[in-house]
DNA sequence: TCCTTGTGGCTAATGACGTTAGCTCAAAGC
DNA sequence: GCTTTGAGCTAACGTCATTAGCCACAAGGA
């Protein structure tokens, strides 16, 4: 019986990928022991079952989407930053989708849950595009949640196929930035 | 053994009913049944498994959700009708998340499946809210799937409990609703 | 009224999946 | 080398979706 080295972190990793292949649903505690090479059980060994390891999975998404986000924010401003974080966003979820989906409806403990931290950055990233506009410090928050929706609305509906007619989807996130810097820009 | 006189109509709505207060992964064949006072198995005469039923559930909520906005947006044109129908959406997905979540991800099989239709008409009512703005014809695929983006995101974020903090959120909605209505005013 | 037939509902059984209990032996520390 | 820890295993259970096959009720024709 050689050890095979697992820890939590390589079966959460296993478990994104996953996931991304297969979709979320697709993810069983089965088809994850496989391809680890091991036996179902021996997976509660590193994780505290299937709650907890999608919950691990969002968290790993979260910052790993904070870190993209971030990072293409980095140095630009004005609609150049709105553009790479937009773009950066939507390449995130559509390159991971099984891991982007994780993400919706968890809610977490509290400040320090690895949750809350990656979510923080994500959000941090965005602020970050708006500091590049004179958005009133009332509109903030507004400005945020409607950015925000708007990523995930069109991530979310486009990894789902929910744009099927016509036009160029590239061309509609475009055009999204553009009418979202616009509006932004008239304040 | 007297009938309970069901039909695939309250099945479906029945389903649709047990979403929306259990969630969708909530709904499981037994739990329904049980709500129909019948046993498991005799659900299958009447649908034909699982993915048939949210299926049904999806298409059910496409026709209501069409009914609602395109309700709304009667009679009204400009911001009036862009506020009636990002309402009556939120609305809807507010009173009816596990309906709606069982819209995501479903691909109709033709033009004649009543997801299609029931899309169709959700979209017609967008449409019809963007004649109300001097739209160029050439954009007026991409404002709709703005729209669309907007409207799905928001609803689904806050459904999911996705605004966590301070800032109101209705005040937040309003505030969406007017920058849109701006943005398209200014095409 | 009786027989026939279609069918809605039932019981029983199967297979996938998540999860727990309890054992065993490999690896790490002394 | 000996002890101790814990990673991985087998066995088992409960829940759920689904199928097979039976049975009785309702409707229609003689």
């Amino acid at each position: 019986m050689p050890r095979a080295g697992l820890d939590p972190a390589t079966v959460v990793a296993a478990g994104a990928a996953l996931a991304d292949e297969a979709g979320l649903p697709g993810v069983t505690m089965g088809l994850l022991a496989q391809r680890l090479g091991v036996r179902t059980p021996s997976l509660y060994k590193h994780v505290d079952g299937m709650d907890d390891l999608v919950r691990r999975i969002a968290a790993l998404a979260l910052a790993e989407a904070g870190d993209a986000v971030g990072l293409a924010v980095r140095g630009r401003a004005g609609r150049d930053a709105l553009a790479a974080a937009a773009h950066a966003f939507r390449a995130f979820v559509l390159a991971h989708p099984g891991r982007y989906a994780a993400t919706v409806g968890q809610e977490p403990t509290g400040p320090d849950d690895p949750l809350a931290v990656g979510a923080g950055r994500l959000l941090e990233a965005f602020r970050s595009v708006l500091r590049g506009y004179d958005v009133p410090e009332a509109d903030t928050d507004h400005a945020l949640r409607m950015l925000r929706s708007l990523c995930h609305g069109f991530a979310t509906l486009e990894s789902a196929h929910g744009f099927r007619w016509s036009a160029d989807v590239d061309e509609s996130f475009e055009w999204l930035i553009d009418f979202t810097d616009h509006g932004l820009r008239s304040m």
